[in-house]
RNA sequence: GGGAGAAUUCCCGAGUGGCCAAAGGGGGCAGACUGUAAAUCUGUUGUCAGUGACUUCGGUGGUUCGAAUCCACCUUCUCCCA
């Protein structure tokens, strides 16, 4: 099977430009291909976790990756799949940012010996000059076609800056310098990346009168259509600090049903076939295929100890034995602890309230257990003897642990 | 540049002087049911304390016994005309 090949049969591949040249170029490892990356966080979520495993396929079959971190273009925000205008960051932030993405990629992919590189568009999109930018590259962009573009129409509606408005010909311009510097000859990204890279292509041609190349990988949704990698509202960080090995892995491991085999053949290296064979398990067998899914993520993107650790863990509280080792937990001070503290006073400690309120709206709803015991009043106080007594573990809900250590 | 309108709790959105911590929906959280799934049903959803107090309806002042509601100014946004 050829990587062309496997990638399609993975639902990966959402659009090509040309997919001959596409195949040819990526199966035979002639391929200097980009992805763009916007650091407006200073860590990589869930949701580039696609992109970092295509780079890695693309690399392990002989393709050369760069990654381009959008120093520049993140001074203006891609409008796409926006309602809103996004904040503006300082050059500060967004220089710390871009480091801690490097960091996260290597363990992706193998910059050594230049088989991958990395590369800051504010390296050359900072000093261009604005009356020859537009006079070189304006000419090539026809607003009305910008417009008709599904990333713009959307916000034509709530109204488009003319800074957002921009950020096409900077991206554009990205594919074009790197083209001519790097012998960059293709770019991938999100499909809602598509008529930005789409823009690069076409300057390419006008400009040098050069074919280069463009593929796009399906977002990947839940069946709800919403965009994965989310938790109410937050993102699942790459970053251990962000989101713990033992929350990222729980984060997969509680996926719907109805997900978890594409999440297996879009995310995972596991072979296809095997991927096929748990495509017949039906009902609570499914369980089985999300501890797979959960691992193999997790042992990706931190470690294959962590993973054990997070697997363990997930396991032993689930189950029946509750091994309590790997689970999160908080640190209190005996002199805290001394005189008693009330059930409200220790949770909200651990975080696991945000305020007191709710913390008595858990307990009345019976929401809140301490050692498999069902907290009834929000009154309950502990003393540092029950808590140095083994362990001492809080249940919030069904699938939230934790665990407090007296010191 | 001229004119019109809007800003409400996590989001959308009611509320035009006291009965408003503020309808309804979404989302979140919890409970039941389950398989750590989905769907469904129930409860809950400002803070601190529990017969109550406090903070909240873009900002600042004002009118009033009393303001999310009325007035003035400011800020931001949208729409129409150029």
């Amino acid at each position: 099977m050829t990587l062309y090949e496997e990638l399609k049969a993975r639902g990966l591949v959402a659009q090509v430009t040309d997919e001959e040249q596409v195949k040819d170029l990526i199966d035979n490892g002639k391929a200097v291909f980009y992805i763009g990356f916007d650091c407006t966080a200073d860590s990589l979520t869930a949701g580039h976790f696609m992109a970092l495993t295509l780079m890695k396929r693309m690399q392990e079959a002989g393709n050369k990756p760069i990654a381009l971190i959008g120093g520049g273009t993140t001074m203006i925000g891609d409008p796409s799949g926006r309602t809103d205008m996004r904040k503006m960051l300082t050059k500060e932030d967004i220089d710390h940012n871009a480091a801690c993405f490097k960091k996260q990629m290597e363990k992706f992919i193998d910059f050594s010996d230049g088989k991958a590189i990395m590369l800051n568009n504010a390296d050359w999109l900072m000093n261009l000059n604005y009356i020859e930018f537009i006079r070189d590259i304006g000419p090539h962009f026809q607003v009305n076609n910008m417009l008709r573009a599904e990333c713009y129409k959307q916000r034509m509606e709530k109204g488009l800056s003319f800074l957002e408005f921009n950020y096409m010909l900077m991206q554009s311009y990205d594919f074009y310098y790197m083209f001519q510097h790097y012998g960059c000859n293709l770019q991938c990204g999100g499909n809602d990346q598509w008529s930005n890279m789409l823009g690069g292509t076409e300057l390419i041609r006008r400009k040098l009168g050069k074919d280069s190349q463009c593929l796009t990988i399906t977002l990947l949704t839940d069946s709800h259509g919403n965009k994965m990698g989310k938790t109410a509202g937050n993102a699942v960080w790459l970053d251990p600090n962000k989101t713990s090995p033992y929350e990222f892995y729980q984060y997969w491991r509680n996926i719907d049903d109805a997900d978890v085999l594409k999440c297996l053949r879009m995310l995972t290296f596991l072979p296809l076939e095997q991927i096929d064979e748990m495509d017949k398990w039906e009902g609570s067998q499914l369980n089985r295929a999300k501890e797979i899914l959960a691992y193999e993520l997790t042992a990706l993107v931190h470690s294959n100890e962590e993973a054990d650790k997070a697997q363990e863990a997930s396991r032993a509280l689930f189950g029946s034995g509750a091994s309590s080792e790997n689970m999160p937990s908080t640190e209190l001070p005996e002199s805290e602890l001394e005189g008693g503290m009330t059930i409200l006073d220790i949770m909200l400690r651990c975080k696991l309230i945000p305020s007191k309120g709710e913390g008595r709206r858990l307990i009345d709803q019976g929401g809140v257990a301490v050692n498999d015991q069902k907290v009834t009043s929000a009154t309950a106080v502990f003393t540092a003897e029950q808590v140095k007594a083994g362990d001492f573990i809080i249940k919030k809900g069904k699938k939230t642990f934790h665990k407090v250590i007296c010191k």
